[in-house]
DNA sequence: ATTATTTAGGACCGATCAGTCCATAATTTT
DNA sequence: AAAATTATGGACTGATCGGTCCTAAATAAT
């Protein structure tokens, strides 16, 4: 029997995310996506199912993408205090690009669908616990190497720059100024720094 | 001639808010909003124009309903710091509660919007300066009454509290756990606490 | 009551939606 | 080269989209 040619679903399903993270989940149609996949249409359906199902696959593959890429930054050579910084202020920066508009996908996916799609939500959620835990991480080291107080409660403050982060986020969508992001940085930075020296 | 009809504008007017605000505005149409509206279909468009005009109506509404709600704030008596805490305890409670899992409606579509429409870009971005204005007074009072050290740039933490309760409405609909939310709460007003006493 | 005027209801339009299907073309195995 | 298998393009469906229009009913002024 013939195997399949050799078919590039993976970049399929890069070419889809970038849509669905553009546009939304509501306003991509199928024309969007096949256009954007370089795909048929009957191609698109028997390799992915449909709209939903390649939905979920771009929002997993993108919160593994995403959540590997800051995880990343937990062994780095860096302090990790200054690591917090520059992930903040990297956030920053990005949303002020012009291809960085866009935000974070799951942030807008969060957004877009409520209580319906329960699948979609979850993604996010985990998504969401997974920034969480990097920072945790992050924070402790930095307890560790005494530029964060012990004072402080490790989770508690990653549960605050995981809120701080999507502050940026949502802020920097609907007023993309460089000063009022770098403000929240900046105090951000104090909460952090509160009870040391 | 004969005078129109006591006409309930302003009521259907809320009504397409509650629909846009839950649904977004993608996913709303026209059926969605005629039948919450309990206007017919030639009524609507003629009251309205097109979806996407009643749509900025309702987007302006709740602008200027939410924020002089947020501004009436600003005169309470009770002491100005206690006022910031509160609203962002606010923001928690209102996220939880089966009704307010919507979150913020301009938040929703700043998010949702890019840079296609920029005139609802531009009433989010108009919303987020006068929450930020309403922070700026109270930072500023607090400071008056002592509360808030005078170290800090009113500007700055105002941009800040206004990056926290945004980041708290995102969080609080891709998670809505009580503790994470009240965590990002008693961290930033450690950041609002910091040059204290 | 009669006459304007405005509303409501719904038929209707072209466009687009997600999704199916099939005949043809391309590719891989034998 | 032949056979088996897979991908492609496009026709097609039924539903829904936003929006227009016309008729009839309700309401107002006279």
């Amino acid at each position: 029997m013939a195997r399949p040619r050799a078919f590039q679903r993976q970049a399929a399903l890069e070419q889809a995310t970038q849509v669905f993270w553009t546009k939304g989940y509501a306003a991509t149609s199928i024309l969007d996506l096949t256009a954007a996949m370089k795909l048929s249409k009957s191609s698109f359906y028997g390799a992915f199912g449909d709209k939903h199902a390649v939905f979920l696959e771009a929002l997993e593959f993108y919160r593994d993408h995403v959540t590997s890429k800051v995880r990343s930054t937990i062994n780095l050579p860096t302090p990790a205090r200054q690591v917090i910084r520059s992930i903040l202020g990297r956030a920053v920066d990005r949303i002020l690009e012009p291809d960085g508009r866009r935000g974070c996908f799951l942030n807008n996916i969060a957004v877009e669908v409520g209580p319906d799609d329960p699948v979609a939500a979850e993604l996010c959620r985990s998504g969401l616990l997974l920034m969480e835990d990097t920072f945790e991480h992050l924070v402790r080291r930095a307890q560790a190497e005494g530029d964060i107080s012990a004072a402080h409660n490790s989770r508690k403050l990653a549960c605050f720059l995981n809120g701080t982060i999507n502050g940026i986020m949502v802020i920097g969508k609907a007023n993309p100024d460089y000063r009022t992001l770098r403000d929240i940085v900046d105090v951000a930075m104090k909460a952090v720094d509160w009870g040391g020296h």
